[in-house]
DNA sequence: AACAGTAGCAACCGCCAACTG
DNA sequence: GCAGTTGGCGGTTGCTACTGT
């Protein structure tokens, strides 16, 4: 029994991504498209896990990602979304165009929980505290070893609802090929080149040479599920969808009470 | 200037469900 | 139906930058 190890550890590279690790992947992904993460680290050149390659493209690599401060907007959504969902991050990160789950993970973990804290409410049940009973149990941070041990008290149980997918992915060419990895050209984050990467979506291209090419050459296309269509709208309305879930909860949150009404609204969230 | 403590976040780990033969 | 494989998720770690002393 067991299961063999996702990839053989020996001699692969662990840490942080270099630049030139970045651009192959991205040349591979754009030539030959996502998946089959487990051979694709040898097919592309890169002496990485494919688990490893999978999550650098998810969460930094792709298109569509969109680096940069969370806005408020943002936050108060993630916040209600994380009272009606708990910690499902994907699926909190699906309602949020561009965002990440890792992204929103770090975000709740290091900025939003102790803010709520900080306001009286348990980011956990997201009820208040009571004011004289301090429960600032800010989780000491142990060193893992034994995962066995599982959370116990007042976890919730354990609810087993389909997967939700992305709700988009982008492909993005160049107007000047019709492959955007031709020509050596290679699509790399803002983030790898700007600091102040404010609110900043794209990628800088550079050949083969690092020469940087204008990234207004580029055009990006989403391919959208229609569904997905409906409740989201395309990417540059991700602003719109945003207020339209706001909306929605809100109108919930003022005309029930019924905490039936809400649970179906979180479901709903989940197909 | 040097050091210690803290915060932020990229990356890793282990588990699980879906898929495949 | 079963076992192995793959992809995806949430929890956690550990490095780095920042801040305080």
């Amino acid at each position: 029994m067991g299961r063999a190890p996702c990839c053989s550890k020996v001699g692969l590279h662990r840490g942080p991504w270099t630049p030139r690790e970045d651009t192959l992947l991205v040349k591979y992904i754009q030539a030959h498209g996502e998946g089959h993460w487990r051979s694709l680290p040898k097919k592309a050149g890169l002496l990485r896990c494919g688990k490893s390659c999978r999550l650098r493209w998810m969460n930094y690599l792709r298109p569509d990602i969109k680096r940069g401060n969370i806005t408020p907007d943002e936050e108060d959504l993630i916040i209600r979304l994380h009272s009606l969902l708990g910690n499902r991050w994907s699926l909190i990160a699906g309602r949020l165009p561009g965002r990440t789950d890792n992204e929103i993970k770090n975000y709740w973990n290091t900025h939003l929980s102790k803010r709520l804290l900080s306001q009286g409410t348990d980011p956990n049940t997201h009820k208040k505290l009571p004011p004289d009973n301090p429960v600032v149990v800010l989780v000491p941070k142990k060193k893992r070893k034994n995962k066995s041990t599982k959370p116990t008290e007042q976890e919730k149980p354990k609810i087993h609802l389909p997967k939700p997918s992305r709700f988009t992915s982008s492909v993005c060419t160049t107007k000047s090929s019709s492959q955007g990895g031709e020509n050596g050209q290679v699509l790399v984050p803002w983030s790898e080149y700007i600091n102040d990467d404010e609110n900043r979506t794209g990628f800088l291209c550079y050949n083969d040479n690092h020469d940087l090419i204008n990234s207004s050459d580029f055009e990006c296309q989403s391919h959208h599920d229609h569904d997905h269509d409906q409740v989201l709208g395309a990417e540059g309305d991700s602003n719109d969808s945003l207020e339209k879930i706001y909306e929605e909860y809100l109108q919930l949150l003022k005309t029930n009470e019924d905490q039936v009404q809400l649970d179906s609204f979180a479901e709903s969230l989940l197909i």
